[in-house]
RNA sequence: GGCCCGGUCGUCUAGUGGUUAGGAUGCCGCCCUUUCAAGGCGGAGGUCGCGGGUUCAAGUCCCGUCCGGGCUACCA
């Protein structure tokens, strides 16, 4: 039987890495195996529902190449894929039914109010908390009958057996089991009228002949009246396979103190989504090779359940921020260009970087000029920008470096960073040299980076230097206002002979 | 409290009874070089949570223990 897998969020907030690794995970283990991959809405807790979520998970996944064969947003054979929408269909309606004629659910009638008693007791008792039969669960026929007479509200429980083992086999963690003692009977139908995950999911999962329960960990202690519930209606189990969970770096859940959880937060900080799955992925798995820098294509080809992990993983941005620097290197200029000229331009990322909200680590207001010039270049000198762009392709980590990367090439008078001007402005070569150069790039209309390096080694050759620095490393100064930067003659011919007049001229008037 | 899951360099991980416990990242150093990166080379960093046991041999198997995490909702 081919794979069926899917992704089944529930939408009530922003997708965050953890989820989309999930999303991954069901994504590479379906398009390795030649299966399907869904994607259902789970919506059937209303009050938390929100629209703007669930099109906020399609956009992400859609921004990071996650595919889907089946969807709310592209229709299928197992339409609808939004729980509401298949509650109003009647769905869950047959089969409480087929449960309640079996004995295998029954109604409960206590009220909040009532359980909320109930729990209390059990905690000063010290007993394990949770419905285990309370009044209704053995109640006769004719209580029953007198209750639903009376109007009362009620739920309807899943029967959980007593006095036994219930164990499944999870793909990752092998065999677990529970006393079936310890597993109290589930809500499956909600007072007003919604079935819980713990029913919708289960029915929909078989209905869509999904073939492994992919999910986190946290689920794990359900897993039992899941898979009860499939035995009750002489279904066949899926796979379950429940993923470790990603923490932060003080080993608690990820949360926002550790810079994002958004993913659209990471494309906002100027992460490329190849950077961002390929990281995601090797958390709580690994091709059981020593290779990690994977494409989607490569994961795709060496994905495995077997190379899932048990343990929980630490989400560490700083070899995030290294992966991504492989691939912003990786990728062709061409391609890089068109990626920022979107980056530069997106509102969304602007904002974020304008106000990152709680996440104050990730604030970089002061990148938000820098970006507005690179995108003024790009616009008006594309070539030039491009050209800049390509120069510090290979020494920034992410999109957002760039704009402080690149910021010396559109700005007319750079800052001149005070240490570089005091340690290298004073020496007695300098004005010579900046006259020197100011002289022979007045009379040329454009330069190459070897005619450059022809005429600075030829100047220090003829001066007696032995070795470059005392005169590139002014000129570096004077040129980008900076003691770091892109190789010197390749950034001369970048700026070309009219700036450098300029620049240089600012710098020799700076000498003196 | 109850039930369940987990535990290899700081971090991500390889490892399925016999390895000097490997790789990556981060850190440090050297090389390259006009600087910074990138790249190359090298280093520090692990008593495999701890204690017992099985075995000629244990990170690997068994038991116990500690620590971390999850669930314990008419949320998912």
């Amino acid at each position: 039987m081919s794979v069926r897998v899917r992704f089944a969020p529930s939408p009530t907030g922003n997708l965050h890495v953890g989820s989309l690794r999930d999303a991954l995970f069901k994504f590479l283990h379906a398009r390795h195996e030649g299966g399907v991959n869904l994607l259902r809405i789970e919506d059937t807790d209303r009050t938390r529902y929100s629209a703007e979520s669930e099109a906020e998970f399609i956009e992400t996944l859609k921004w990071v190449g996650i595919t889907f064969d089946e969807g709310p947003h592209i229709g299928g054979p197992n339409a609808p894929y939004r729980q509401s929408e298949r509650k109003a269909a009647g769905i869950y309606e047959g089969h409480i039914q087929t449960l309640l004629a079996a004995g295998h659910a029954y109604k409960a009638f206590e009220t909040p109010e009532e359980l909320t008693l109930m729990r209390e007791y059990q905690q000063i008792n010290r007993l394990p908390t949770g419905y285990f039969g309370g009044d209704w669960r053995d109640a006769t026929a004719a209580q029953v009958a007198e209750a639903e007479r009376a109007g009362k509200a009620f739920v309807i429980r899943q029967r959980i057996p007593r006095d036994t083992t219930i164990a499944i086999e999870d793909a990752i963690r092998g065999r677990i089991e529970w006393d079936s003692n310890t597993v109290d009977d589930p809500v499956l139908i909600k007072g007003d009228g919604m079935p819980t995950y713990h029913f919708a999911a289960m029915v929909d999962d078989h209905l869509m002949g999904i073939t492994h329960i992919g999910r986190g960990e946290e689920w794990i202690s359900s897993a039992p009246k899941h898979a009860v519930l499939f035995d009750q209606f002489g279904w066949q189990r899926p796979v379950f396979i429940h993923y470790p969970v990603i923490l932060g770096t003080d080993r608690k859940k990820l949360s926002k103190r550790h810079g994002a959880t958004r993913v659209l937060d990471y494309r906002a900080q100027g992460f490329l989504p190849a950077a961002i799955l390929n990281f995601v992925a090797l958390i709580g798995w690994s091709p059981g090779e020593d290779r990690e820098v994977m494409k989607r294509e490569d994961l795709i080809a060496a994905f495995d359940i077997d190379g899932l992990q048990p343990s929980s993983g630490i989400f560490d941005i700083e070899k995030l921020r290294w992966m991504n620097g492989v691939y912003i290197r990786e990728t062709p200029l061409d391609d890089l260009v068109k990626i920022l000229t979107e980056y530069v331009c997106d509102p969304v990322a602007l904002q974020y970087l304008a106000d990152p909200g709680e996440e104050k680590a990730a604030a970089r207001v002061d990148v938000l000029p820098q970006l507005a010039m690179l995108r003024k270049g790009l616009a008006e000198q594309p070539e030039y920008a491009k050209a800049a762009i390509g120069l510090e392709q290979e020494r920034v980590h992410t999109l957002t470096d760039f704009g402080e990367a690149t910021a010396f090439f559109f700005v007319e008078e750079p800052e001149m960073d005070e240490k570089a001007v005091s340690k290298w402005f004073p020496q007695p070569q300098v004005p010579e040299l900046f006259d020197h150069l100011i002289e022979r790039f007045s009379s040329v209309q454009t330069s190459s980076s070897e005619w450059c390096e022809m005429l600075v080694r030829d100047y220090a050759e003829k001066k007696g230097f032995e070795k470059l620095g005392p005169v590139v490393h002014p000129i570096r100064v004077a040129l980008t206002g900076k003691t770091v930067g892109p190789g010197l003659f390749e950034l001369m011919s970048v700026l070309g002979p009219e700036r450098m007049v300029g620049r240089l001229t600012r710098a020799r008037a700076m000498v003196r």
